[in-house]
RNA sequence: GCCCCCAUAGCUCAGUUGGUUAGAGCGCCUGACUUUUAAUCAGGGCGUCACAGGUUCGAGUCCUGUUGGGGGCACCA
């Protein structure tokens, strides 16, 4: 039974046939590119001074992409990573070898040697003297043109993507660089990059819902991480002064356009540091990796400018709720009185909520869209934040502070809570929020982590940032979809071993 | 998890108040062409209108369900 664009699949086959019956190997293992697309073009201005001169031998390698045939001569384009170059190909340069044209298509890998020329309109060519098929393309590549469009299709199959839409190379880049300068970044600061379990036996370090999964040797559940924080702190406890972690956390919730259930965690922790410390380190850290990848503090999100130098202003969450909310949190020390006036105000409350999730969603409905520039938002309750140190200040705050920029939460940090018996008691805590709210995302007790933090922690600064969000922030990508290259969707492809047959045909009963 | 929107050729998109045989550009196939640039010229439509039902004399179009995607809400980073 022919299958949609069945034709185009068969027409590519038969020419496979074709080279096959010639004795050309449709998929040769090398080729010796003596020059990227890119080097090609620089080799036409190798003379003195950087004057022009024809005829550089070149060896070039990529994907066709485009073909104008005029009978006996032929312009091909090649693309690889860094650009493309136009061969240009004639049969009396190429005798019998020319024919080999009949049976490419776009999207095959070629590889031409030959040698550097401009053509009568000006366009720097590759003067054929011999070229191979390096690849045969059994699919055809997106429409030339308009490029690929469907989303659904870019984010699926993005190498398709990448083939058709150029700009998904240079976020993708951006990314890599953005990555590279983190690293450089706390590098040359002293910090130590580590790597600690993914696989773990209590998901704690945050408040979210794991991915669970079984070990058959050990026979017990295990989880992915939701952080990297309470491994990370162990390893202060060790005497490892600075150190941090790039990487990926699981959180099995919701899927959006600044939601994926795997995603790119940093963390760092500086012994001796508080988040003073580490707010300068965040204001000094986001302007230099923008301006390493983009050449300016400054960026364009979605329209807005952000101004990312330093300093970044403060502003307590207290005074951002006061100011933008319209409640004073010191007011309603408890869940019940925060609820009434949330309700009284016409805020979507109810008596179901902890205070920590009513204050969260006030901050997340008034105040965090208020942050369009980089903004600190200081000393949450410390209801919020089981995991940092109270302020001795006030004790109903704790040391905390989380970074905004275009409505956006770019960064988590703390002092550490290093005093064993209140992190259990913060600990116990949470267990009962979690009895009492149903469906709230908590913290959970971590045994071992305490024991670490009895045998003492220094006071430190600890620090999380989402590298994705950071990502879409330099870049000025809305969705997190188009920072990641392979962003979750729902598979159509059943799950390995499940009993359905080849043709993939399942019915769930009614 | 809830609400709204979307799905037509390999790709990008049209398709009238339900009305003959489903439309275009690119791509593809056949032919012409030895300096083209989204090459051009001549000819060829290549389709399970996402899937399954229903209404109707008649469904790409209307209704229901399913699948996949997007947006919003909720949750989170």
């Amino acid at each position: 039974m022919p299958q949609r664009g069945d034709e185009l699949l068969r027409n590519r086959r038969l020419k496979l046939e074709r080279l096959l019956a010639r004795g050309i190997d449709p998929f040769p293992p090398r080729f010796n590119r003596s020059h990227t697309t890119a080097q090609a073009v620089a080799a036409l201005a190798a003379g003195p001074g950087g004057a022009e001169v024809e005829g550089s031998e070149v060896s070039v390698a990529g994907r066709m992409i485009r073909m104008r045939s005029m009978g006996k001569a032929s312009f091909a384009d090649i693309e690889d990573s860094e650009g493309n170059i136009q061969l240009f190909l004639r049969k009396n340069t190429l005798g019998d070898e020319y024919a080999l044209l009949d049976d490419l298509d776009l999207g095959d890998f070629v590889g031409a040697t030959g040698t550097m020329m401009r053509t009568r309109t000006g366009e720097v060519s590759v003067q054929v003297q011999t070229f191979t098929l390096l690849a045969k393309a059994l699919r055809p590549p997106p429409e030339k043109f308009h490029g690929l469009r469907d989303v659904e299709q870019r984010y699926r199959q993005r190498y398709l993507d990448l083939i058709s839409n150029r700009e998904v190379h240079e976020t993708m880049r951006s990314r890599s660089r953005i990555v590279s300068a983190i690293r450089a970044f706390f590098d040359s600061r002293g910090y130590l990059e580590v790597d600690t379990p993914v696989l773990v036996p209590v998901p704690a370090g945050a408040m979210a819902q794991p991915f669970i999964t079984h070990h058959n040797a050990l026979d017990r559940q295990l989880y992915l991480r939701i952080a990297t924080e309470l491994y990370l702190k162990r390893l202060i406890v060790g005497g490892m002064d600075k150190v941090y972690e790039i990487g990926r956390v699981f959180r099995n919730e919701g899927i959006d356009a600044d939601h994926n259930p795997e995603f790119t965690l940093l963390e760092s922790y500086e012994a001796y540091a508080d988040y003073n410390d580490i707010m300068r380190l965040v204001e000094t850290l986001v302007p230099e990796i923008a301006s390493e990848v983009t050449g300016s503090t400054t960026v364009i999100y979605q329209g807005t400018e952000l101004r990312l130098a330093s300093p970044w202003p403060r502003l307590s969450l207290h005074e951002g709720v006061k100011q933008y909310a319209g409640i004073d949190l010191n007011d309603y020390p408890d869940a019940a009185s925060l609820a009434g006036k949330m309700q009284e105000l016409g805020v979507p409350a109810t008596y179901a909520e902890s205070r920590g999730r009513l204050i969260d969603k006030l901050v997340g409905t008034y105040v965090e869209p208020k942050l369009i520039q980089p903004t600190f938002l200081v000393d949450y309750p410390v209801e919020m934040s089981p995991l940092a140190k109270a302020s001795p200040a006030d004790s109903r705050y704790a040391e905390r502070f989380e970074a905004f920029a275009a409505g956006m939460e770019i960064a988590n940090s703390f002092t550490e809570l290093n005093d064993p018996d209140i992190q259990r008691s913060r600990f116990t805590e949470q267990e009962e929020l979690r009895k009492r709210y149903q469906g709230e995302d908590l913290d959970r007790m971590d045994e071992d982590f305490i024991t670490a933090l009895e045998h003492g922690m220094p006071p430190t600064g600890g620090l999380g940032v989402g590298i994705d969000r950071l990502v879409m922030l330099i870049t000025g990508q809305s969705s997190i979809r188009d920072v990641l290259l392979f962003p979750q969707t729902r598979s159509t492809q059943p799950p390995p071993g499940t009993d359905q047959n080849q043709e993939n045909e399942q019915v769930p009963e009614a």
